[in-house]
DNA sequence: CATTTGACTTTTTTAGTTATAAAGTCAAAA
DNA sequence: TTTTGACTTTATAACTAAAAAAGTCAAATG
C-alpha cells in the first residue's frame, strides 16, 4: 500500500465496513463490530483510519468508484448511445437495489447530515452527470440523437431517476425494498427511458 | 353549517390554521397561536374542532379540495388533453411552492409519520391520478394520445413530476424554496413534460 | 519495524427525571 | 349558542447520570 501498510487488512477492514455499512447503515455499525468481523481489536482499525467517518467516505467513495468503473466500461464499447444509456441504467437499478442504504443517506439530510457527505453525494451525481454527457455527445455526434443542449439534458436525465428512486424510500418507514416495489420502478424506468429516448432521437 | 354552528368562526379558524399550518408546519403551530390570530380564546377551537390533528387533518383537506377543484375546472374546458395536462402541471407546480410544508410532510414519513397523514396523502394522490386518468382517456378518445394503459400511464406520470419535487425537498435542509430552484423546476416540468407528450401522442 | 493490543480517556447516546408548555376538558358566564 | 378561565392531562424540552461507543497511546508481539 502508498503508506506501507498492509493491504490484506486494509482491504479486510474495507470490505466488512462496507456489508455492515450498507445493511445497518452508518449510525448501527460500530468500530468494534467490524474489527470483531475480522478477528482483530478496536485499535487496529485506528492503524488504518484515523476516524469512523474517513473509513465510512471510504466505503461509500470505494462503492461509487467501483459503479463509475462499470460504468466507463460501457462507455468504451462501441454500442449505440442508446443502448449505453439504457446499460447505465440498468446498473443504476442494481446498484439501488444493493445500496440503499447509502442512498437513503442523501435522504436522512431532511433532518441534519453533515455536509461531508452531502459533498460526497454531490461529487458522484456531478461524476454521474458528465459520464450522461459523454453518453449524449457520442450520440449526437454519432447523429442518433437531436443537437441538444447537453449539460442540461444530462442534469434532466439523472434528475427524473433520481426522483422515481426517491419516490420509493420516500414512502416508507424502513429503508428495505420489496420485490413488488423493485419491479415497479424498473417497470417506470423503462417507460420513462423509452419517453426520453423518444424525446432525444433524431 | 351542518352542524348549528357559526360559519364565520369556523371558517377563519380554518384560514389562521391553513396559513400557520403552511408556513410552520404542524408542530410548530400550537392551538394558541391560532385563537390569538382570530381574538378567541383556545378552548373556543375546541368548540368547532374535537383536536389539533383533525383542525389539520381539515385543512389539509381543505387545500387538496380547492386544488382539485381547481384540476376538475380545467377538466370540464374543452381545450385538448395535451393542454389540460400542461395545466395541471402549472397549478401543481404553484401548488408545491405555496404549500411546501404539507408536501414536505410527506418526507417526514421517512422518520414516523403517523399513518393517518399517509392515508390523507395516498388519497390525494389517487384523486390526482384518477384525474390524469381522464385527461389521458380524453385525449385518447380525441385520437390525440395512442391507445395506452391508461392506469399505468397516469401513475407515471404523477411519479415523474412528485419525483422531480422530492429532489428539490431532499436536498435541502430547510423546507424553503428559492426562486432560482423553483425556476430550475419548473424548467424540468416543462422538459419533462414534452417528452411524456412526444411518447404518448399519435 | 510494522503491526497489534489492553487499558485508558474523551465523546456521544441512551434512559430516566423533572420542569415547562401545549393539548384537551368543563362548569359557569355572556 | 357561543365563549371563557381555571383546570387536568399529555407531550415536549432541558437536564442529568449511566452506558456505550469513539478515539488514544505506551507497551507488547512477531
Amino acid at each position: 500500500m502508498d503508506n506501507g501498510k498492509s493491504d490484506d487488512v486494509f482491504l479486510s477492514i474495507l470490505d466488512s465496513a462496507k456489508n455492515r455499512f450498507c445493511r445497518y447503515g452508518l449510525k448501527k455499525t460500530t468500530m468494534t463490530e467490524i474489527a470483531r468481523d475480522i478477528g482483530l481489536s478496536k485499535a487496529s482499525l485506528y492503524y488504518y483510519f484515523p476516524n469512523k467517518e474517513e473509513l465510512f467516505k471510504e466505503v461509500v467513495k470505494e462503492v461509487y468508484r467501483t459503479l463509475l468503473n462499470e460504468f466507463e466500461g460501457l462507455l468504451s464499447s462501441s454500442v449505440p448511445a442508446e443502448d449505453l444509456l439504457h446499460g447505465y441504467l440498468e446498473k443504476r437499478l442494481i446498484y439501488f437495489r444493493e445500496f440503499v442504504h447509502l442512498s437513503a443517506l442523501s435522504l436522512e439530510s431532511i433532518n441534519s447530515l453533515k455536509p461531508v457527505y452531502a459533498r460526497l453525494f454531490e461529487n458522484f451525481r456531478k461524476k454521474e452527470i458528465r459520464l450522461v454527457g459523454e453518453i449524449l455527445a457520442k450520440g449526437i455526434a454519432a447523429q442518433d440523437f437531436q443537437n441538444l443542449d447537453v449539460a442540461y439534458f444530462s442534469d434532466l436525465f439523472i434528475a427524473i431517476f433520481q426522483g422515481l428512486r426517491h419516490n420509493v424510500i420516500v414512502k416508507k418507514d424502513t429503508v428495505n425494498i420489496t420485490e413488488t416495489e423493485y419491479s415497479l420502478l424498473r417497470k417506470q424506468y423503462e417507460s420513462a427511458f423509452n419517453m426520453f429516448m423518444k424525446g432525444i432521437k433524431k
